[in-house]
DNA sequence: AATCCGGTATAACGATCACTGTACTTTTTG
DNA sequence: CAAAAAGTACAGTGATCGTTATACCGGATT
């Protein structure tokens, strides 16, 4: 465990919990055990810093929707919510940090917000693959968008009103949605 | 038009453009084009003048959910939309300034925090309430948190995947759910 | 043995932050 | 008209921000 992680995860813990402009670099320092003079070693700037803890989040977020367990149309709905509720008790109990991301930077067109736009792109793009193969190709699209709302929404929710109920919701309007438009 | 409104205009543009921390006093004193000494003459400090961007923001929303026209189940929850869409086109195209809060503030335990919670639940009051009529009462606090986590998902993914879009998928995706639990 | 590399310690840079003291002018109001 | 209220001008507070300079340490590589 190099201090580079210990850095990326303290980041990542403060960034989310607090917001990234709320965050300083001594508060980072201080938690991962290290000094401003390491930190700006291993990372340019304090936007290349959250970069780097967007980038971990992704590959994290997109293994999770390529590994949860294939199946039917209607197994795999369910296992994405159930996939990403789990991810959301464990690693985003607070909304997505993406979105954050998003209302913190969202005046700057620099390469924070690419890196929104390409994550959420992503996720969309494998969920559209994974489904493919159980869903009319017709019906892709919109089915692709509504997961994505839907997860969006119960991510956003869960803070107010728990993580297991937004999401039990999520996964019933996701069925809905698909039994009427099989 | 008072000084206190220029100003509480300026600060509700620049903190939902900007973000909370990243928009400082001397930003809203010029795009309201009036002083330091004046802005602290109307509000205590930031986190007052916060809570007054928040408050009229919910005024203003709340409202919207009272009068958009009534009528069945489904052209209500279609009216719902509408009228949502609508808001979003026009004051807030780029996500909940809610939302935003809660993550720029979400560490603290206080009075921004308790008016995010509030407000969130006045919504849902509010749907409830105008939907009682028509909806059996078994089913009414289901759909009313439907509804609640569509319009959180519609409004987070309309920056990115365009507002009509999104409003018009969560609208599908509720009458699909309200249709099956009749 | 010499050199590089990751890391530490300390201190400081200029800029910006939220916020205020003091004094003056304009507008509103009784 | 007088008094109170609202707004302006300007400078400056201490604190914190992101960032860097200088110098030193220990271990791994060559």
């Amino acid at each position: 465990m190099s201090k580079q992680d210990d850095i990326l995860v303290a980041a990542e813990r403060l960034f989310y919990e607090q917001g990234f402009h709320a965050t300083g670099i001594d508060a980072i320092v201080e938690a991962a055990g290290t000094t401003p003079r390491t930190l700006y070693k291993h990372f340019n700037n304090k936007d290349a810093l959250v970069l780097a803890v967007l980038k971990a989040r992704d590959e994290r977020y997109c293994d999770l929707c390529e590994t949860f367990p294939a199946g039917d149309r209607n197994s795999m709905i369910s296992g994405f919510f159930r996939a990403s509720l789990h991810w959301a008790q464990h690693y985003s109990p607070r909304g997505c940090i993406y979105i954050q991301a998003q209302h913190e930077y969202g005046r700057i067109n620099g390469p924070i917000m690419d890196y929104v736009r390409a994550h959420k792109s992503r996720i969309m793009a494998i969920i559209t693959r994974r489904l493919s193969a159980h869903v009319h190709r017709d019906r892709l699209p919109e089915l692709t968008e509504a997961l994505s709302l839907l997860i969006e929404g119960a991510t956003a929710s869960a803070p107010l009103h728990g993580a297991e109920e937004s999401f039990r919701t999520a996964e019933r309007l996701a069925l809905s949605f698909a039994a009427e438009n099989a």
